[in-house]
DNA sequence: AACGCTTCTGAAAGCGCTTTCAGAATACAC
DNA sequence: GTGTATTCTGAAAGCGCTTTCAGAAGCGTT
């Protein structure tokens, strides 16, 4: 249609209006008063030649680029998606843009922090086990913002960190296995070794043996890794062996699913012979059969949160060191509740 | 620790090795020869000050972002992550990074396409519901190179487009229905109206049907808008009625599950009395109860075909107008195999 | 009629990098 | 030794916008 060479540049909407590119640019920022007849005339040219201002000329300008970075690592599996809606609802809200990179499983090697040039993106959200300490370190000594998620900061670092309530829900839904479903040898499977929710989750299963006097016996603790298959092939092994075991608290939802499968090959009967209650309260947790009982993780708020603070950050300097988001327990069939 | 006024520029990495900023511009791009000696001094140089390059300037400078946007609606559902883990895995080959913008559900008016301020990125990848027809217009006659995904582009427009193969496979899976499994009165649940995947495989069923003989029955076909409570509500308005059939194709796997649940909730036996199969093969399509018969649909690649498209259109200017991945029929007990 | 305000507007100096163009330096051939 | 290629390197002109600074206008006071 247009000569279509170049595109319009500012300059190109200042000669058509017939005023200077400061004016312009004030029209387009509205950040200064413009005689309204002037306002009319530059609105008129700019849709005119069908201008759009180039963002990085203005990035440049400013030294601010109204971009976050997320890095995620690739294996979310359902977190992804709250996660990042939740993320980009906040960001929107503030006229910030989202910068996605994968990161994958992290390798300690090239952690050179590539992917955003540092200096792309105003801000960074790190999920867990994106990105190594010391990447996180030298992120944070540049002076990026970083606001850290499901992730506490290298001790020492005061970078703020939103995650969720791990320890007192998983102590109250093995207390519920416990008291409502009179269970006592209980498994744990556990997460991944380096994940602080797996830690905390193991706290609360520890912490709610010992205040039923319940001995803490190793071989009901095997892994889980928070996958689907390794928990089955756990529970397999267990099942093989002669330790009995009466419920399974497996870690998270998705080892959960491979915990029923296990369970179902052989025969076994939930919530009758053995109650399973998982964590995170994902998509599939209701269509598990029977329905699962677990602890709803609210990772869209999470997503929320972490943007809200790290957009705090870059434009107060300071934000809330920790933000812990509340969890609550979903009680459907799989404990033995609602038979 | 550092003074941490400003962060370092080229310059500041110019003076401290003694060369110009040109040289240092070649050392960092590799693009030029430079002399071995004068290298290690610059890097020596960038290392000590802790360089990164602003990438906002030489955006402006070449012109490019090395960036593509993605518009997505934000109702992708088990979608999002195998389609994001495609482009990102493609673009980060390429050097790209991916800006990710949610739509939402979306509404005609503010389709000014604001998010990405057009020029932030060197194209867009719109996945099929998150523009409408007039705002792909717009950002097409913008010179913007864009690629579609699961949407064929306004007539008239080249625009290319990636999608997966829908009618065979529909055709493939209802035939299935009635030859393997003498099925003869086979709902379907209709896709979202505007929807073409939901388009074509209605096409497919019905030529099922016509390809054998059977009647197309109005009463047989139904709403499920690829949703899980449209559907639940409509298999359950048929339960009610006097419509008999013994088979049902959801439209998708998301339907399906609400399809199982009402027939579970009526205690209807799934396969034996009625068979079920949808279409994607979401994550949860094997736990369901039966496990789902469906059609696999690679969504990861199709976000990696849709990057890779784009980007030969960003580099070479041309793309391959339609690219169609090929479809697998999966079959597990929901229509009666393996039962 | 002169003065001081208030409001707008334009000129020009960056923002930090890439890239063209030309010159310096070195190498090679004769 | 001179001439000509061949490499490298630096100066400088942008890329397209924001923002400071100062000047022009308009307007009410005295």
């Amino acid at each position: 249609m247009k000569k279509d060479s170049k595109p319009p540049s500012i300059d190109d909407v200042a000669r058509l209006a017939g005023v200077s590119i400061s004016t312009v640019s004030r029209v387009v920022n509205r950040n200064v008063p413009v005689s309204a007849e002037i306002v009319t005339r530059v609105e008129s040219a700019m849709r005119e030649l069908n201008y759009v201002p180039r963002q990085a000329a203005r990035n440049l300008a400013t030294r601010r680029t109204h971009t976050i970075g997320v890095l995620l690592s690739d294996m979310l599996g359902d977190f992804f998606q709250p996660l990042l809606t939740g993320i980009e609802t906040v960001a929107r809200a503030s006229g910030f843009e989202i910068l996605i990179s994968l990161t994958g499983v992290v390798r300690p090697q090239d952690q050179r922090l590539r992917p955003f040039g540092l200096h792309n993106t105003d801000g960074l959200l790190i999920f867990a086990g994106s990105l190594t300490p010391a990447g996180i370190e030298q992120a944070h000594a540049s002076g990026l913002p970083l606001v850290l998620i499901h992730q506490s900061p290298p001790t020492g670092l005061d970078v703020p960190c939103v995650t969720v309530e791990n320890k007192a829900a998983s102590r109250k839904i093995v207390e519920h296995l416990i008291v409502t479903h009179q269970r006592r040898r209980i498994v744990l499977l556990r997460g991944p070794a380096d994940n602080e929710d797996a830690h905390w989750r193991e706290m609360g299963y520890r912490e709610a043996l010992a205040a039923h006097n319940l001995e803490l016996d190793p071989r009901l603790m095997g892994v889980g890794d928070f996958e689907r298959e390794v928990a089955r092939a756990t529970i397999e092994k267990m099942l093989a062996s002669d330790t009995s075991f009466d419920a399974v608290f497996t870690g998270d939802d998705e080892a959960a699913v491979g915990v029923m499968l296990a369970l179902e090959a052989r025969g076994v009967k939930v919530p009758e012979e053995i109650s399973v209650v998982g964590f995170d309260d994902q998509r599939l947790a209701e269509i598990l059969h029977p329905p699962l009982t677990t602890v709803r993780a609210p990772t869209e708020q999470v997503g929320q949160e972490a943007a809200r603070q790290l957009i705090k950050l870059i434009r107060t300097g300071s934000a809330d060191p920790l933000t812990l988001l509340p969890t609550e327990l979903v009680f459907r069939r799989s404990c033995g509740c609602r038979v």
